[in-house]
DNA sequence: CTGAAAGCGCTTACAG
DNA sequence: CTGAAAGCGCTTACAG
């Protein structure tokens, strides 16, 4: 293949820059650039060239080049840091932030961890390599003591879902422990004294915090403490079904469940079905998920609002980027119980 | 407040440049940048004095900048145009680009256009005065032929789950015409006759397709042609109840619904259940979706594979991307009928 | 109101 | 094996 053929080698077909609208227009590029960029103080006829010039040569300021000699630096592209692009939680959050985003014509460049501290790292240099402006990140892992450099560069930083360690910065999430708390509560208020913990990874510390009201919860209402009920580290809905199965199964089975995260749910609830318990054994799941309301029964879940949290952590960001250097915020969201069956099942005769 | 403590007027602490790293290892600013993008033919040494320096002063190449002067001129940034970045068929479209870009090293700006050809336009433009490598667009709109520009500027270009309109280019989609027709046939091999057709917005392509698929089956299989069996411009859950309801309620009802989209398919199933139908009237939907597997009944849908669209949309684009110039090809992915129980219900005695 | 010169951080195209 | 000069597309800091 010829050198001149070969489109990865061949250059590709020049852009109109602003050099070539000044040719056209007959000014000087700095007048282009004035035009662009909605100065005041052109003249009229020179305007008007300009933009006819800007027109016809279909011109499209190159965004990154002007970031790089202007005195902000400002890209105008903020990165996101998420569990996973695909599940309900992580864009719900990311959504959120591209609406709010859009007000201010910041773009998004987004990836995901899958709980994969290296991955973390990996992703936000990717980012800073292109000097985003801000980070929005769900961290996980034991450290974000390396994102220090990243804000001492200028780049804004804030933290959903999950505290981040080793650093101080702003953090939006939910009250998980107030939630767990919440969920046991109101097992313990329909009666049940055997309410079995299902929760996901144990180094997640939003795993954690649930965990902990979930004992807290036990405290408060004398429920027994049977550490065969706590069941950790689900991870997936085969995971939740498989072990939910064992437990209802044991000898001295729970007469509910509190299930810790929306996969977990959903195995728990494959898990009944199976064993045909459905209606017999009370569930709460924390999180809320689109069908919880069609299936039978309706299952009751302690509902995070991720559209909010996103929402917040994107005006929390922007106040940044627009100077606030305030001590540190830590916002945290209630969350909302929302019963609807599954949850005030009264417990079974054992 | 003064000039100085401004976070926004006063100059981001410097990150370390090339010039710095040269005049701390006692080299030119060539020969880092020899280092930094892994040439050889440097005295070991040197790159010895230089991999410290870099490491010392945390530097981080920029990307933007160099790609500023690079002869090919790649930012390693991909934008992806999708209808909702909230929607489980958007955002696993997303993520399978994501996996595919992760291999290449290549970053993903992302946007959601809720199907106004406004926003895809701002997108584009945005994304294109950023100079990303390549496009994968879900087109909303009637026309893609302002794409163009940027095909010429060396921009490669994937459409996905649409067919574009005015450009000729790439895309990768679902057989919605086959999979609607299986459908249909699905419930006519029940012994189903009245066919109701729930559909999306009667703009939007795929909702023709899956219409026109629905309608061949109906003549392959003498159905009646009941015009007011056929509901279009269905966007929501709570429109499609309402239409499902209103259709059930009505002089002539209907045995069996085809629910052409996710949402509608919900939609549906909440105006069964409210009406006590979900046992008796036959369904099935276009789209998988999480829980299809655990309602009563369980649901029978064509599924679509988002992941293998977005992977093959992906491949494609990094084709193109390594010079592939050979004619836009069309990719039609197979459907797959998932049988549960709600689509094998047998007509009501009526 | 306008523009020529310098420079953002980097790579290219050379020369040695 | 190494580096000085020029330049990517733009804005800054001036001068007129």
């Amino acid at each position: 293949m010829s050198q001149h053929s070969d489109p990865v080698t061949m250059p590709y077909r020049q852009r109109a820059t602003l050099r070539d609208v000044a040719a056209m227009a007959g000014v000087s590029i700095k007048t282009v650039s004035r035009v662009v960029n909605g100065e005041n103080g052109v003249a009229p006829a020179k305007v008007a060239a300009v933009t006819r010039a800007i027109r016809q040569l279909d011109y499209r300021p190159n965004v990154s080049a002007s970031a790089l000699r202007r005195a902000n630096r400002r890209t105008a592209v903020i990165g996101m840091v998420l569990e996973d692009l695909a599940n309900p939680f992580s864009s719900a959050l990311l959504r959120a932030v591209e609406d709010a985003a859009n007000e201010r014509q910041l773009l998004i460049v987004a990836g995901s961890v899958d709980e994969d501290q290296e991955r973390e790292r990996t992703l936000v240099r990717a980012f800073s390599e292109r000097r985003v402006d801000g980070l929005i990140i769900a961290p996980v892992g034991e450290d974000q003591g390396y994102l220090r450099a990243e804000v001492e560069a200028g780049t804004s930083l804030v933290f959903v879902d999950r505290l981040p360690q080793g650093i101080r910065a702003d953090c939006v999430l939910s009250d998980n422990e107030g939630g767990a708390r919440t969920a046991v509560h109101h097992l313990a208020d329909s009666g049940h004294r055997h309410i079995a913990y299902l929760g996901d990874l144990r180094i997640i510390p939003t795993a954690q915090q649930r965990f902990a009201g979930y004992q807290h919860a036990c405290l408060e209402r004398s429920l027994p403490w049977t550490p065969a009920n706590h069941v950790h580290d689900l991870h997936t809905v085969d995971d939740a079904t498989a072990a939910t199965e064992r437990l209802l199964r044991s000898g001295d089975p729970p007469t509910a469940l509190f299930a810790s995260q929306n996969l977990v749910t959903i195995g728990a609830i494959a898990a009944l079905q199976r064993l045909g318990l459905e209606d017999t054994v009370a569930l709460v799941g924390f999180d809320d998920f689109p069908m919880a309301d069609l299936l039978k029964p309706r299952v009751s879940v302690i509902a995070q609002d991720p559209s909010r949290i996103g929402r917040v952590a994107a005006e929390q960001l922007f106040q940044r980027l627009d100077g606030d250097d305030s001590a540190p915020r830590r916002t945290v969201l209630a969350t909302t119980t929302i019963p609807r069956g599954s949850g005030e099942i009264p417990p079974a005769r054992r």
